[in-house]
DNA sequence: AAAATTAGCTTACAGATGTAAGCCAAATGT
DNA sequence: ACATTTGGCTTACATCTGTAAGCTAATTTT
């Protein structure tokens, strides 16, 4: 089989190309095709023989994407056990992810608001799975009710993604800011959803 | 003075023909100026006469934007003072804009994470008065203590943008849910903000 | 061993794009 | 009244794009 092999190898160095082309100054939108196959040593013609379209492309990339992020979460759960702190590990550990990957970020943020309404579904649908294990977490392991973990996940999720778009920019003093005003909205939010109960009527 | 007058009108033509071009499907990156020229009802090469770059007149977009971005907050506190309820005035105020200008918010919503450094910058400088005069009015108007307000407002402006992206995409009882669901972020976030100390050493 | 499949190549074409060069006519300045 | 400025036009060019058509050689199937 080692056709197949081939054929699986030049396809990831089509979706690698592709990572490697993202960069703060070109999102996938801006991304050619025949740019894409040059950097992936094929001809343009041939990029066809894996994918359909460039967007068939970017799908495949913002799955790994969202792949990444579960791995995340997880990796996230690990360091909390040896370490206690819940919001500050969370935190510091997704801006570890942003910096270290910030390709792979980027493209989540982007095409989450971009031209493309397949897209975007994808990217939401990814980062509500990730909403969802962590409301899970919530639920189990903090004081929580119950019902408000979904939407206290939610906010969470977007506060933190939102810091992370802000570190792509920021000097790595400037992150650290980011990260400790970060961890304070995060704090108010979990007390203010502990305690608070919504009045049902208004 | 008809020629200063005229050479404004056919500035704004282009502009008003950059906003319309604009849509769920087309961000600003793939405008052409070609295009934009023609339903400006000019030649290509006369946009040259008005502008410098596509970028040039980007940036006048997002000031535009920014612009009404004020002035909405404006609107927002006048409903305020009519009506009483302050935060579900004002994300009900925040959603009536992003509905009935969709085109200027998604502008905002994209170049914010686009690929254009400047244009990263130009929306970041217009979303930051935007918090700044939301904090002055919370350290005004609400129990939130004087230097918390900053912060919250930041939050607060985070988790509405965001509410604000997924209903351009949500069918308007979707729409409703969001709104709903915002309000109880935000009232946990001012809950916590109002009592939760900071614990200076960890 | 012969036949079929297929990943990859080369060549080719029909757009679209940004923008340079230069003309024209009307408004403005003197 | 004459000279200048200038907003707009037309034409032209080089570049890049996606992709269709068809060949080749090697693997896989029969």
């Amino acid at each position: 089989m080692t056709r197949a092999q081939q054929k699986e190898r030049t396809r990831r160095a089509i979706i690698d190309a592709a990572f490697a082309q993202l960069s703060p100054d070109k999102g996938f939108s801006s991304l050619s095709l025949r740019e894409v196959a040059r950097e992936a040593g094929i001809a343009p013609t041939s990029f066809y023989r894996h994918f359909a379209d460039m967007d068939e492309l970017g799908l495949t990339l913002v799955d790994e994407a969202g792949l990444m992020l579960r791995q995340l979460l997880r990796q996230a759960r690990h360091r909390i056990e040896k370490n206690g702190s819940v919001i500050r590990t969370s935190i510091e550990t997704f801006m570890e992810f942003v910096v270290g990957n910030s390709n792979v970020f980027r493209l989540l943020l982007r095409e989450r608001s971009g031209t493309s309404a397949p897209f975007r579904r994808a990217v939401a649908r990814e980062i509500q799975h990730f909403c969802a294990e962590l409301a899970d977490y919530l639920r189990k392991e903090t004081a929580c009710p119950d019902e408000f973990a979904q939407v206290q996940a939610e906010a969470m999720v977007t506060l933190v993604f939102h810091a992370g778009a802000d570190a792509l920019d920021a000097s790595p003093d400037l992150r650290l800011q980011i990260t400790h005003k970060t961890i304070t909205q995060l704090r108010w939010l979990a007390h203010g959803a502990a305690g608070y109960a919504r009045r049902p009527k208004e």
